[in-house]
DNA sequence: ATGAAAGCGCTAACAT
DNA sequence: ATGTTAGCGCTTTCAT
């Protein structure tokens, strides 16, 4: 069926090996034989089979990208960042969506090593990944990676990404501040959750159990938990998203029930997607870099694969979160005295 | 390195041929030398290799999607689509994006296909693809797809999109209408072009080609042209926008202007995208079954895949757009018939 | 510079 | 029920 370098061979009156020679740009052809030899393969219109090429090279230049939500810009936007840098690099990029469907995310990391990916980069759906099928190939984690793993990582430090931005609440004067987020048992949740406790803590302030609700990543789901919240008349007067994606049904479901952003409830989200930037919705957020982590990503993982010796130590980098203040929260904050020390908060390397 | 069938033969005393079968379920293995053998595998943590495997039998479960823009949330909705159906069918899919980049649309043909995944599914970023690399496999176009093509394809009656959004404005009262749009050479958006043209033929008004632009598919594009006309004052009284990103653009550089929407400039959009509906956005558009669109091209594939003759005709699936009217137009119209043939523009099956 | 031949890991006849 | 063997398309020694 299809065309093969013996076809070649046999037209060009060579044996297959030279064939395989000629078209890899190896040393040793005659340039004539050689020039014949890539004419008679664009007449043929041959196309390598890479499937044969790897069984016996085994490397393929394609990396695996496992994401759990495309529905979420954060995550293209990590993506964009994971395909120029391996771009560049010579590598494809087989994009796989999981859904937040952990069974689905085991599955890919099988499918992408039986096919021989060089490596995998993924952005787990939860706090861990099935080593059982894990350990076959380079792979690092972005965005979010098991506190545990020895695999390297890219991520930013979401305990500092929450202590921002339940700070920048408690310095705008906010009272009671309540938190939306996906599941006390996510991981990057519970960090994102823990910075917010203990900005209450540092400034000597009480949690209200009554104010934090859990729920999924889904948009509508911000909407309708605070849209309870407020129908109870039990609201805090600020709120600290989880993410982006939950802000904006926040800031729908707030407005909807005729309340005003942020004169009667203020809202701060995480990741600033372009979204959150826009006019009507000017959410004020923690921004994450989010091409810069998967750039990076790219590289650690690429490194990783193109050092043959294999044991290069794990890099764990933590990138720095930022506040972004807009119009969906108080502009201006009191500057505090840092209330940790830097040094246990960021690691870079 | 990696353990492979050889590997487990030998450690159980049976030729490696015993273990391909018992390890495919395939018919005639002994209970017990089965049951030993799927315990030594799984003891010795195999993996199968796809490469090895689709060597022989040249069939790989993999189906290539090829999306032109991962940040406009339309793709990632097609995406979707052809997912869930691939899944159900035990096919996996491996995503790349060209991010509108002809080059890379062609690379990742080719790429594919050497890999040898069993199909694509393309959404093309121009009007041709290049022909040279795509002979290799079953392809079939969604969202977008060469006119003269002898493949399947999934899109939506493009022309009669832009005739329902053009009529919307013209029957709310507007008398000034422009489009903002991609290119004139790309062939979608000469059919919503063509669309617009044709209704206002339909109702006996002329075009003002100083309110016809042209840009790209970039949302900050659409602000920028907007701003640009309502600075110099020549601007009209209503637009539609090629789709919704350009569209959210637009009504973003309208409102920065200082001017309202619909009262001084109304807008419609094209493709519904989620954001789309929110509430501070309420961008009317012209929506397109994103998901079924995905899901009826998977399902194309996969026939086409599975069909082994090979020579099941082409399937052209033109599936209906749907006017939604949202704040940022008049939401009545009056209701004129109909002005050209149904027939003429939709075919199903 | 070129050819012959082995082998990557697997499946599928064909034997036994 | 199991083993033997030939190949899938290619790269890579080792000869020549």
């Amino acid at each position: 069926m299809n065309v093969t370098i013996k076809d070649i061979a046999r037209e060009a009156q060579v044996s297959y090996a030279t064939v395989s020679r000629a078209l890899n740009n190896k040393y040793g052809v005659n340039p004539d034989t050689r020039s014949r030899i890539l004419r008679i393969a664009g007449e043929l219109n041959y196309s390598p089979n890479a499937i044969a090429r790897g069984l016996v090279s085994s490397r393929s230049f394609t990396l695996g990208l496992i994401l759990p939500d495309l529905t979420n810009p954060y995550f293209p936007a990590v993506a964009a960042g994971i395909e120029s840098c391996a771009q560049e690099k010579g590598y494809s990029v087989f994009l796989c969506n999981t859904n937040w469907d952990r069974r689905r995310e085991t599955n890919y990391i099988r499918l992408l090593s039986e096919r021989r990916v060089d490596g995998i980069i993924i952005a787990p759906a939860g706090t861990s990944i099935d080593e059982e099928v894990s350990d076959l190939l380079p792979m690092v984690f972005v965005s979010n990676a098991p506190k545990e793993s020895p695999r390297s990582s890219v991520v930013i430090d979401n305990i500092r990404g929450g202590y921002l931005a339940a700070k920048h609440l408690i310095e705008c004067g906010y009272v009671s501040i309540g938190f939306i987020g996906v599941s006390e048992h996510e991981m990057v949740d519970n960090d994102r959750l823990e910075g917010y406790r203990r900005a209450f803590r540092r400034y000597g302030k009480e949690i209200d159990p009554r104010y934090i609700r859990f729920g999924d990543f889904r948009q509508q789901t911000g909407y309708n938990l605070i849209s309870e919240m407020i129908r109870t008349g039990e609201y805090p007067d600020a709120i600290f998203a989880e993410n982006d994606v939950l802000a904006i049904g926040i800031l729908h479901g707030i407005k909807d029930s005729g309340l005003r952003v942020p004169e009667d409830i203020a809202l701060i989200g995480f990741d600033d997607i372009a979204f959150s930037a826009y006019q009507e919705i000017q959410l004020s957020t923690i921004n994450q870099p989010k091409e810069e982590m998967g750039r990076t990503a790219a590289e650690i993982l690429i490194e990783q694969i193109e050092e043959n010796t294999g044991d290069i130590p794990p890099r764990k980098v933590i990138l720095e979160p930022e506040l972004v203040t807009r119009n969906s929260s108080c502009r201006e904050q009191k500057e505090g005295e840092h209330p940790f020390e830097e040094s246990t908060l960021v690691h870079r390397g």
